[in-house]
DNA sequence: CACGATAAACATA
DNA sequence: TATGTTTATCGTG
């Protein structure tokens, strides 16, 4: 009696899929989305042959004509090139600071969230820019393939980058990082902020709102306090993790060139930025199940047999010829590579599909409020057919963050396209 | 009920 | 091995 519940495949939503039409995902109702491919072109600085248009689902923020395209903060130097910002922090963490730099630190009180030590992002790059000289024996950047491209990347963004305005700057304190492992661990002391809220930060500031996993870790070390230990690499496990997982940071590919493979770089989703903030990662755990304990509670070694995890369901790349096929789970995989690679990209690199997970969420039949387990044969969804308003009207609950107001609770009212709210 | 941190299984290149 | 994606646990409020 309670639910009512509808499968449905959706191989072929998978062709509309992303059609940006987040049902009630965004506290923003609609968004203006129609990034121009010269938009784009732009962003990547690029020549920017003109376009085949549309590509149509994926949506990018608009930016009006006049509208500046640099990011706001950021010192010259660092715009034209991600991977100076990143050499930067590769370079500086190690030898001299590292940890953080007490000199920079600047407690503050930003009133919606002043638990938080803040600090001010690594100076290494507001500062020094990404010359960190010495180091002497600097190699040429250890991962810095891109060459041509690279430039400029700037990025639209309105005023939300501006958020970073006088108040809230960031935080990085010295030993901020959740996580004090073990045992008490725990942030909450000052609480530090999330894995989400750090890694927001990070490629906020990026030029281009981008970095490359590496740098991403590079800032870790540098504005927090992981990475002291060279044997831990758990939190590299949790950032990874957050990155899949929040639908506020994409992978990228930049192409470098024929020979060379393409780099990937995680950037803030045109939406992250337009509305100057990301989603809890954990959202993305509601159409999961929620097992209980049946277990004889070992934890330890185990098995947990659940069918697919990583992989089949990762995202895109290019379509390139397949031999045989290892199993099954790469067959279907590969199918889906075929489906999800976006043709009207071209060659050209940009943001790759959404995660199937993060893509079921949107599926445009309306509410997606469950799934079996992502399975390669089996790829039902489950749907609330109930109207709102009555007996239990679904209808969840996320935070928001940003870094004006910290997080804030928001209810989607579980409205999908089909059910237009009268 | 939502979060967040972690660990870990799996996939792929 | 490095990266990514996803499932699962445990602790908190
Ligand atoms: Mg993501």
């Amino acid at each position: 009696m309670d639910f009512k519940f509808h499968s449905q495949h959706f191989d072929r939503v998978q062709i509309s899929d992303q059609g940006d039409s987040k049902p009630g995902l965004l506290s923003q109702p609609e968004a203006p989305s129609g990034f121009t491919f010269s938009d784009w072109a732009r962003w990547r600085s690029q020549p920017a042959p003109m376009p085949p248009h549309q590509h149509r689902g994926y949506s990018f923020p608009r930016v009006a004509d006049d509208e500046p395209y640099g990011l706001g903060p950021l010192p010259q130097e660092l715009l034209g090139d991600p991977n100076a910002f990143f050499d930067a922090y590769r370079s500086h963490v190690p030898p001299t600071m590292t940890g953080a730099p007490s000199e920079v630190l600047g407690p503050q009180d930003v009133e919606g969230h002043s638990d938080w030590p803040l600090l001010q992002s690594s100076p290494a790059f507001k500062d020094q820019s990404y010359n960190y000289p010495q180091l002497g024996s600097l190699q040429p950047p250890p991962d810095s393939p891109p060459s041509p491209l690279s430039e400029v990347s700037s990025y639209p963004s309105p005023h939300s980058l501006a958020a970073s305005s006088p108040g809230m700057t960031v935080q990085t304190a010295d030993r901020l990082s959740p996580r004090s492992s073990t045992g008490d661990n725990n942030q909450e002391r000052h609480g530090h902020p999330p894995y989400s809220v750090l890694i927001y930060q990070a490629l906020k500031e990026a030029p281009g709102n981008k970095l490359q996993l590496q740098s991403i870790y590079s800032w870790f070390e540098a504005n927090t306090d992981k990475g002291g230990d060279p044997n831990a690499k758990g939190w590299q496990n949790s950032i990874r993790h957050n990155l899949s997982m929040n639908a506020g940071f994409e992978a990228v590919k930049e192409e470098v060139g024929p020979g060379k493979r393409a780099v990937n770089f995680w950037r803030l989703t045109p939406e992250a930025i337009r509305s100057g903030g990301i989603q809890s990662t954990t959202r993305y755990r509601k159409l999961q199940h929620q097992k209980k304990g049946v277990n004889s509670g070992h934890r330890g070694a185990t098995r947990q047999q659940s069918e697919s995890k990583g992989g089949h369901a990762t995202k895109v790349v290019k379509s390139r010829s397949v031999n045989s096929p290892p199993n099954e789970r790469a067959e279907a995989y590969h199918r889906r590579q075929m489906i999800d690679t976006n043709p009207s990209l071209g060659h050209e690199y940009g943001p790759t599909s959404l995660p199937a997970m993060q893509r079921y969420m949107q599926h445009p039949v309306g509410p997606v409020v469950g799934c079996t387990p992502m399975i390669p044969g089996n790829n039902t969804i489950f749907m609330d057919t109930m109207e709102p308003g009555l007996t239990f009207d679904v209808g969840h609950n996320h935070d928001w963050y940003t870094p004006e107001s910290g997080f804030n609770r928001v209810h989607d009212p579980l409205e999908g396209p089909n059910r237009s709210s009268a």
